[in-house]
DNA sequence: TTAGGTGCAAACCGTTTGCAAAGTA
DNA sequence: TACTTTGCAAACGGTTTGCACCTAA
């Protein structure tokens, strides 16, 4: 569309940096080759992949980055606050950018997809239990493993 | 103290059943040496030890029982369901008895020890969380981490 | 007697690390 | 430039496994 005066100006796809790669500029993180090819992949996942997605995805964008350099940008990244880490009773590590409200993941266990929910009830029910066993709730971890009502899993 | 009448009869300590080893009895499972030697560990431990520490305590008592054997037992256990594997973030899984009652596990920052605890205000907020996202609850798995309120680490 | 359990060592999986080379600010 | 990050390969910690031997039933 805007290709009428500067036609000759080169078509770099100019990098629209995303939200984790500024808040990594934000944390004064430098920002290597590797870093801004997964943070950007970070910044597009609609999932929960483990090092081992994001390293094929990153393969796909520069084949030399290697798995032990994608473990060590999402444990900086993890570090600094802004990537949560989510360790499941098996497998790799899930990773998702850290959101604004804390939240625990429902796991469908047809697909492995997660569902992420927040409720306060549970947050206050956790602190209550915590105090009445004589303890100052620190942090928790939860997962629900659960089946989809319709369709095929429905009256088991 | 009753070695009058039968002073002659050799003292062999009779081995005295457990549960756990009764309920290996009921589900068939073979009792050998290094067998009945992890179920009563298990059945006189009221903590939550790891592999390497029911590995210690084995060998106190025979010194031959391998690593890989605790790890099968284990997991024979846990399959027949008469000890529970509890799979913390870090570290090596720990191992109870099944108790008749699910529970869950508030962890003690300062010492790592474990109290279980039952809610069953927790058990209904789960599933009326898994329902009202679409899903039927089929497990869940949460651990509470907390620091005494009493003491050291009290106004934090 | 025989299906199953054991010890040992090697392999496994997810993750971290030591090092020399390459890159960032 | 000075200091950080990278790639590679080797090591790690927790766990499983292949195999020949052994043992409970």
């Amino acid at each position: 569309m805007s290709t009428s005066q500067q036609a000759l100006t080169p078509v770099t796809r100019t990098h629209i940096p995303g939200k984790i790669e500024q808040a990594c500029r934000e944390k004064g993180l430098r920002m290597t080759g590797p870093r801004v090819t997964i943070a950007s992949i970070l910044d597009s996942a609609d999932d929960h992949p483990d090092v081992f997605e994001l390293h094929r995805r990153a393969a796909l964008i520069d084949e030399k980055i290697s798995l032990s350099t994608v473990y060590r940008i999402l444990r900086v990244l993890n570090k600094e606050g802004i990537i949560d880490r989510i360790d499941l009773n098996e497998g790799p590590a899930r990773y998702e950018p850290t959101t604004e409200q804390p939240h625990d993941h429902l796991v469908n266990l047809d697909t492995g997809d997660f569902i992420e929910f927040r409720s306060k009830e549970l947050d206050k029910l956790y602190n209550k239990i915590a105090r009445k066993l004589g303890f100052k709730l620190v942090s928790h971890r939860l997962e629900l493993y659960a089946t989809p009502l319709d369709g095929e899993s429905s009256n088991n």
